[in-house]
DNA sequence: TATTATT
């Protein structure tokens, strides 16, 4: 299982910079010692160590091993081929030293690998030995750009000393941005932010190792002059945080949806190229390599810009003009792990994403302010709460995109109704056990049957789904039923999708009444 | 002018 062989001299050989394999977006390698230490104090909260009595925490995901020193260091782990496990990882990692706790990131509710994971050793050398041998020293098979080893961000967190640099000139290298930062502070990380063809896009994070020399260098760089070529002058600030950044997603997201800008026109079947198909075709096959857990070639890789050409192909301009976040209790006791792919992907399917969105729509408004300003009371003060569901609806919808890309490329109006069905045989009236039946309310009324199933088919395997129609005029109830054939994908479905907003309706999605309640004696 | 991800 040696995909990656990684040459022991490598390690030694310190007086020259390695090159990185790739030419394009690669961080500056820098003169600095490679891995900046946390103080220990910074690493070890708690000063009792842990019990020697008791096993440490060991999860299905989680490889765990030996104890590991007080000084150990946690390291993040980027760029993974999402066909990898612990267990293909581990040979990767072991040459470094004994490895306590390797652990890939999954999505707490699709239970997609995040193409990431947490590795640390026994030792604390060990880390390092490992990050100075391959951060960005090789990139595995399927990936565009090399693997990152690095301290995680838990240990001496990023956000506060991270600069985001905006208005550069295009020919602007990594080696330009880090001279001109370089006088305010020891610099630890410096990326040029290119598109996929290598070009730059006249912006570029840096990273200094304490938030006053970021500080100083915004104050001293910020708007102080116009690069040649720029529509401004330099901009330097503090990069956004995590919450910031989802929340800008969300906007540009909702600019490719058409939403913002209702006048927009909307993409027509003439977009509909041979490369789109060709494109289609691909993802699809990607979309089965990886459902089958097979090796990515590289060319089927996701990169975002395929991803966001799908957006924009998906959006069939539903009038939104009103949003509402509403909190939902979580379901108690959610603790099973997340629901798995369907083993049986649709050939063709039906368009997911048209005209979905956890977004608001209103412009020139903050971020912010935009979640709780919609024309409706909060729903809670707990701010971080209506936040976090929305940000988390939107994550499912980007993994959405990602799983099932051919998926959304299938032009609206073009529903399953015009191909076989995909479920066939399977698909009857009937109920899985209690817990595994969810109630859906204010669907589209143009969801069918199947539009219900493929909105639910991400979270596991949907063994019935079923749109109630009005006799009299066959339109939809809009509302339906779903069955899963297990608990933990219903409450899966029940998180992600309970309170997504489609068109200008949210979901209501719970768990079916069982019969005897319904009727009771 | 905003990245490939951080339990």
């Amino acid at each position: 299982m040696a995909r990656f062989t990684q040459s022991e001299s490598r390690r030694h050989q310190q007086q020259h910079h390695p090159q990185p394999p790739h030419p394009a977006p690669v961080n500056l390698l820098l003169p600095q010692p490679l891995l900046l230490i946390p103080h220990q104090h910074q690493l070890d909260h708690s000063p009792v160590p842990k019990p020697m009595n008791g096993p440490e925490t060991v999860s299905m995901h989680t490889d765990s091993g030996a104890m590991k020193d007080q000084d150990a260091i946690k390291l993040f782990i980027g760029q993974i081929p999402r066909n990898l496990e612990e267990k293909d990882l581990k040979p990767l990692f072991e040459q470094f030293g004994k490895i306590h706790e390797l652990s890939v990131l999954k999505d707490r509710y699709t239970g997609m690998h995040k193409g990431c994971a947490f590795l640390t050793y026994c030792a604390r050398e060990s880390a390092i030995k490992a990050q100075n041998a391959l951060h960005e020293q090789k990139t595995l098979p399927g990936m565009t750009r090399p693997i990152q080893v690095k301290p995680a961000d838990s240990e001496c967190r990023g956000e506060d000393r991270k600069l985001f640099v905006g208005m550069l000139n295009k020919q602007q290298t990594e080696e330009d941005v880090y001279r001109l930062f370089e006088p305010y502070g020891a610099i630890e990380e410096c990326t040029v932010l290119r598109g996929p063809d290598g070009n730059s896009k006249g912006c570029a994070f840096v990273k200094f190792s304490t938030h006053s020399e970021a500080q100083s260098a915004i104050s001293s760089l910020h708007g102080s002059q116009t690069m040649p070529g720029a529509s401004s002058s330099l901009v330097v600030k503090f990069a956004d945080t995590d919450k910031e950044r989802t929340l800008r997603r969300m906007q540009q997201m909702a600019g490719q949806f058409g939403m913002f800008n209702p006048s927009v026109s909307l993409p027509t079947f003439t977009s509909y190229s041979s490369y789109t198909h060709a494109l289609m075709q691909q993802q699809q096959a990607a979309v089965m390599a990886v459902s089958q857990g097979g090796y990515l070639a590289p060319s089927l890789s996701f990169p975002s810009a395929q991803l966001h050409q799908v957006g924009a192909l998906t959006m069939n301009g539903l009038p939104l003009n009103s949003v509402s976040v509403s909190l939902y209790s979580p379901p108690a006791g959610l603790s099973s792990p997340p629901s798995t792919m369907p083993s049986s992907l649709p050939s063709l399917v039906t368009p997911m994403m048209n005209g979905y969105t956890g977004l608001a729509p209103q412009a020139n408004v903050h971020p912010l302010e935009t979640l709780y300003t919609n024309g409706l009371p909060p729903y809670s003060t707990q701010s971080p709460t209506a936040a976090d569901t929305l940000q988390q609806t939107f994550t499912g919808v980007q993994q959405y995109t990602a799983i099932y890309p051919a998926t959304t490329l299938t032009p609206v109006g073009q529903s399953l109704a015009q191909h076989p069905q995909v479920i066939g045989q399977q698909q009857r009236e009937g109920e899985g056990p209690e817990g595994c039946n969810l109630f859906i309310y204010h669907l589209p009324q143009e969801f069918g049957d199947n539009e219900l199933m493929q909105m639910f088919l991400p979270f596991g395997n949907v063994i019935s789904s079923k749109v109630f129609m009005d006799r009299a005029t066959n339109q939809s109830k809009c509302f339906g039923f779903v069955s899963f054939d297990n608990p933990g994908s219903a409450q899966a479905a029940i998180q992600a999708m309970n309170g997504f907003q489609i068109g200008m309706k949210r979901l209501k999605v719970q768990l079916k009444r069982p019969k005897d309640a319904s009727r009771p004696y």
